[in-house]
DNA sequence: TCTCAAATAAGAATTATTATTAATTAAATG
DNA sequence: CATTTAATTAATAATAATTCTTATTTGAGA
């Protein structure tokens, strides 16, 4: 998951995005985050290690960066969007108190769902992309969940 | 789904919502949207019937709706929050290329999912709701679908 | 009808995001 | 390695959606 400095210059250079340290270092910190980040926190926690980068450039790397397929955005009814860096089919669980959201396995359910539209076709739809949230609250018992 | 004036206001007493003109109208206007308007197309779209319902009055207005349950938010990757009448449960498509965002009427795919996630339950998360949306693009053939 | 707390209009303020532009930098080339 | 140059960045201005402030209006109850 978090990828080294040489397998992200490479992976840049596959996708034709070229590599600068600003980029690096965003991309690096995205996939750092163990939660679903906004532009400003990735541009608050990019400073320790790299100051100077500026909130525009982390938007717009983070733009960039979804274009080419490397993260998602993932929208609350906040005003502020957050970023993913995991590009795969997941659920993601919004808790309602702590405005948290995870991420939750469960590849089951996904082919569940995938099995039965694939079958019955949504008429005059041609979809691509199935995205199931789960609303509710984080319970008392403490689970490892990845945020 | 489109509610006589007598009976928005008896809605309204109910919630302990103080009914006002602007209110009112502004709750018809939303139900009366084939899609799921924002609150400026509710504002713009107001004007004929009762010009000088100002925009903060709109989203004072659309906030105290969600509040009290009678509308969701919908969100999508758009700076916008646009808002819906309908608060039961259902599916929405979201159309890549118009960007329309269209209700989809499909009670069994809702069954098979609850009932999974009911049965298996969520370890460390308590659900109270399901959201799927599904992305993709309108086919050619024309169905007539509520947008 | 009168009263008054609640709601509204108008416009200022805030917040997230995007645009502009001059300076910097990374890759390609010799 | 030094040079070239187009792409990128920092800084900051601009924009767009939404929220806040306050003086005025309004609707529900007495
Ligand atoms: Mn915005
Ligand atoms: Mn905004
Ligand atoms: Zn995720
Ligand atoms: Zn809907």
């Amino acid at each position: 998951m978090i990828a080294t400095l040489t397998e992200i210059k490479s992976q840049f250079k596959e996708l034709g995005i070229k590599s600068t340290i600003p980029r690096t270092v965003i991309y690096q910190s995205l996939m750092k985050f163990e939660h679903h980040p906004s532009a400003e926190e990735i541009y608050l926690g990019i400073q320790k290690k790299y100051a100077g980068v500026s909130l525009a450039t982390v938007y717009k790397t983070l733009d960039l960066l979804v274009q080419k397929g490397l993260a998602h955005k993932v929208v609350t009814d906040e005003d502020k969007v957050r970023y993913d860096a995991r590009t795969d089919q997941h659920i993601h669980l919004y808790c309602n108190k702590t405005k948290k959201i995870m991420d939750y396995e469960d590849p089951t359910l996904e082919q569940i769902i995938m099995d039965y539209l694939n079958k019955k076709g949504i008429p005059g739809f041609n979809f691509s992309q199935i995205q199931v949230n789960i609303k509710g609250e984080i319970s008392n018992k403490k689970i490892n969940r990845k945020l």
